[in-house]
RNA sequence: GCCCCUGUAGCUCAGUCGGCAGAGCAUAUCCAUGGUAAGGAUAAGGUCAACGGUUCGAUUCCGUUCGGGGGCUCCA
C-alpha cells in the first residue's frame, strides 16, 4: 500500500525520538521535521554520541516499529501541554510560541511528542528497510548560533526499499563525481593549508579549461553589447565607506592594509570600481544602457568551517557585470540578462533551469522607494514569463538594497545549483550620486543591476566537474586528444602527427613514455580525454590515424585532415557530442 | 566560529593492545618490437600534521593548535 512519504518521514522521526529516549534517558527534545530525502531530529543528549551509536538506535527503532503501535492524536490546552512537557525546555519554548487551541500531541508506544501532524496510523507502516540513519551533526537550536548546540541525527527515508536504494546509489554516484576528488585525479587544481585555506591554485590543465571558458565568455559578452573592464584589487576606505560596504558588509571583508597613512581594503565586490568609471564622466540618456562586465577576482572572509572545495572559498573570480540604464530600459535589460544566461547554460549542457524571485524584506531596513521596488519586481516577473521559465517566489528574501532573481540549474544526477544571480541595487547609485541627463535636460538617477551568469569561475568549475564527471565537451577539454604509438618505432610519426594537430590549434600531446599502448590508453581514458589517436605501421604508411573515443567507439583509417575538420567543427559549434 | 568525525610516502590506504614504519599506484633506471582499459625487474621515496604532556621509550595514550570531512549560519 502506498503511504504518504512525508507522513512516513515525520512518523519515523517520532520513532527515532522514542528510540533515543530509550537509549539515552534524560534527553531533551528539539524539533524533528521531514526533509527532502528523509528526516532529522535535534536532541540535547546527556552524553555525546558518534556515528558508531547509530546502529543501536536503528535497531531500537526497528523493534518499536515491529510492535505495531498506533499513532494517536490529541488536542490539548496550552496549560496541559506545559504540564505534559515539564522539564523539556525546548518543547516549552515551542508551546509558548503557539496559539491556544492549536496545540496537538501525538503518541505512539507511550511516547508523546508535541506535533502538528499528520502521521501514519501505525508504526508498522514504516517499512524497516526503507530508512537508514545517516549522520550526526551539530545544529544550533532554531539555527541561531547564540543558542545551545543540539545534536542532530539525520536519516534517509522513503516509502519503499527500492526508492531508498536508488537514492543511496545516487549518493554513491555523487561521491564518484565529487569535484575535489576529480580535481586531484585529473590534476586540475589544489588548495594549500600552509599557504592559506580557501584559496585556489589552478594547475595547467585546470588553466586550459578556464582559458577556453573565459575566451568564450568574453566573446559572447562583446556580441551581447557588453564592454569589458579591468579594475584594481584594492581601494581606499573612502570607496567602501561611500558604497556602504564598511557598514553592511564589514564582516565579509578582510582587515585593511596601510599605504601612506590610508587604509586600503581588498575588494569583496567589484561594483564600487565600476561606479568610479561611470562617475568619471557625465552621461546622457543616449549613452544608456551601459553594460560593463569584468572577470573580477574578489576576496571575502568565510568562516573556516564553511570552506568547501571550489564551492565555498575565500578568493574567487566573479563573472560580474553591472548594467546601468534608465527606468524605461530596465524591463528589456532584465529580459536580456535572462536570455543571455539561459543561452550560456544551454550551451554548457544544462537543460533544467528554474528561477527564484526574491522580494523586498520586511521592516524598514531596506532602501529605495516602494515604486522602484515595484517597477523592478514587475520587470523581473515579465522577464521570467517571457522566457517561459518556471519560478518560485521568495517573499521578503531580497537584499535590503533591491530585489533579485536567481537561476538554479539541475545537474546530470538531479541536484540543483545556483549559478546566475541578478540583483537590483537602489543603494549605491544613491550613495555615489550616479546621474544621467534625460531628454529634457534633467539630472536623473539611473537604475543599476548587478549580475553574474556563472556566479564565480571557481564554483562553476566545481559544479561543471560534478555535472560532467570530468568528461568535458571537446571545446572545453584541457586535452582534446593524445597520440599513442603502438610501439616506439612509431614515435616519429606520432610526433609529426601531434605537431600537425597543434598547428591547427588542437590541444593535443603525444604519449611517448615507455609504457605499452594498453597502458597509455588506460591512462588517457582515466583522464577522460575525448580522442585517443592510435598510430602504427599502417597509419604511418597511409598517413592516417586510428581513432578511439572515450566512450569506447572506434574508427580506423581516418585521414588527418578529416579528423581536424571534425574536431574543429565540434569546437566551433560548442557541441556536447564527440 | 560552533558540534561530531578525521590527519601515516605525490595518490589510495594497511599497521603498531606504546618498543627504530608497510602495500598498491605514480616516479627513476634497466629489460621488453608492442594494435585499442595496467608487460617485467630493480631503486628511490615518510622528523607517521605541528607543538606540549604522561612514560625508560609515543607515530600509537592525553591536551592544545593547524588542516580535512559531515552539519549549523551565511552566501558567488
Amino acid at each position: 500500500m502506498e503511504v504518504d512519504v512525508n507522513k512516513l518521514r515525520h512518523s519515523a522521526a517520532h520513532v527515532m525520538a522514542e528510540a533515543v529516549l530509550h537509549l539515552y534517558p534524560g534527553t531533551q527534545f528539539g524539533i524533528g521535521p521531514a526533509i527532502d530525502d528523509g528526516f532529522y531530529y535535534d536532541f540535547l543528549l546527556p552524553q555525546p554520541i558518534t556515528l558508531e551509536d547509530l546502529p543501536a538506535i536503528e535497531k531500537e527503532m526497528r523493534r518499536i516499529i515491529s510492535g505495531g503501535h498506533v499513532f494517536t492524536r490529541k488536542e490539548i490546552s496550552k496549560e496541559e501541554a506545559k504540564k505534559l512537557f515539564a522539564g523539556q525546555d525546548f518543547k516549552l519554548e515551542l508551546i509558548n510560541g503557539l496559539e491556544e487551541g492549536t496545540i496537538s500531541i501525538y503518541e505512539q508506544d507511550g511516547f508523546i511528542d508535541l506535533c502538528r501532524g499528520p502521521h501514519l496510523e501505525n508504526t508498522r507502516q514504516i517499512r524497516p528497510d526503507c530508512f537508514k540513519l545517516r549522520s550526526v551533526a551539530g545544529a544550533y537550536w532554531r539555527g541561531d548560533e547564540k543558542r545551545p548546540m543540539l545534536t542532530r541525527i539525520y536519516a534517509y527515508a522513503f516509502s519503499s526499499k527500492a526508492e531508498l536504494e536508488a537514492h543511496l546509489k545516487m549518493l554513491q554516484e555523487a561521491e564518484k563525481r565529487d569535484h575535489r576528488k576529480l580535481g586531484k585525479e585529473l590534476d586540475l587544481f589544489s588548495t594549500h593549508e600552509e599557504a592559506g585555506p580557501g584559496l585556489v591554485y589552478w594547475h595547467p590543465m585546470g588553466g586550459r579549461f578556464r582559458v577556453a571558458l573565459e575566451n568564450w565568455w568574453r566573446e559572447e559578452h562583446y556580441k551581447n553589447g557588453y564592454e569589458i573592464l579591468f579594475t584594481p584589487h584594492i581601494g581606499k576606505s573612502w570607496l567602501w565607506q561611500t558604497s556602504g560596504h564598511l557598514g553592511f558588509y564589514k564582516a565579509g571583508m578582510y582587515s585593511p592594509m596601510k599605504i601612506d597613512e590610508d587604509d586600503y581594503y581588498i575588494k569583496p565586490m567589484n561594483c564600487p570600481f565600476h561606479i568610479m568609471i561611470y562617475n568619471n564622466s557625465g552621461h546622457s540618456y543616449r549613452d544608456l544602457p551601459l553594460r560593463w562586465a569584468e572577470l573580477g577576482t574578489v576576496y571575502r572572509y568565510e568562516r573556516s568551517g564553511t570552506l568547501h572545495g571550489l564551492a565555498r572559498v575565500r578568493g574567487f573570480t566573479q563573472d560580474d557585470a553591472h548594467i546601468i540604464c534608465t527606468p524605461e530600459q530596465i524591463e528589456d535589460e532584465i529580459a536580456e540578462v535572462l536570455r543571455f544566461s539561459l543561452f550560456m547554460h544551454k550551451t554548457l549542457g544544462f537543460k533544467e533551469i528554474k528561477a527564484y524571485l526574491a522580494t523586498k524584506p520586511e521592516g524598514d531596513g531596506s532602501v529605495g522607494a516602494q515604486e522602484m521596488w515595484d517597477t523592478a519586481l514587475e520587470s523581473l516577473r515579465k522577464a521570467v514569463d517571457k522566457e517561459g521559465l518556471a519560478y518560485e517566489m521568495d517573499e521578503g528574501g531580497g537584499a535590503f538594497y533591491g530585489p533579485k532573481i536567481d537561476l538554479k540549474i539541475k545537474d546530470a544526477i538531479g541536484r540543483e545549483w545556483q549559478l546566475t544571480t541578478t540583483q537590483f541595487d537602489f543603494n549605491e547609485p544613491e550613495r555615489f550620486d550616479m546621474t544621467y541627463v534625460d531628454a529634457g535636460g534633467q539630472r536623473k538617477r539611473p537604475y543599476m543591476v548587478h549580475r553574474a551568469l556563472l556566479g564565480s569561475i571557481e564554483r562553476f568549475f566545481g559544479v561543471y566537474l560534478e555535472h560532467t564527471a570530468g568528461a568535458f565537451p571537446v571545446w572545453l577539454c584541457p586535452e582534446q586528444a593524445v597520440v599513442i604509438p603502438v610501439a616506439p618505432a612509431f614515435d616519429g610519426y606520432a610526433k609529426e602527427l601531434c605537431a600537425t594537430l597543434k598547428a591547427s590549434s588542437l590541444r593535443v600531446r603525444a604519449d611517448l613514455s615507455d609504457s605499452r599502448m594498453n597502458a597509455k590508453i588506460r591512462e588517457a581514458q582515466g583522464k577522460k580525454i575525448p580522442y585517443m589517436l592510435v598510430v602504427g605501421q599502417k597509419e604511418m604508411d597511409e598517413k592516417t590515424l586510428s581513432l578511439r573515443m572515450r566512450d569506447g567507439r572506434q574508427e580506423n583509417g581516418l585521414t588527418v585532415d578529416a579528423f581536424i575538420a571534425r574536431v574543429k567543427d565540434l569546437v566551433e559549434k560548442k557541441s556536447l557530442e564527440l
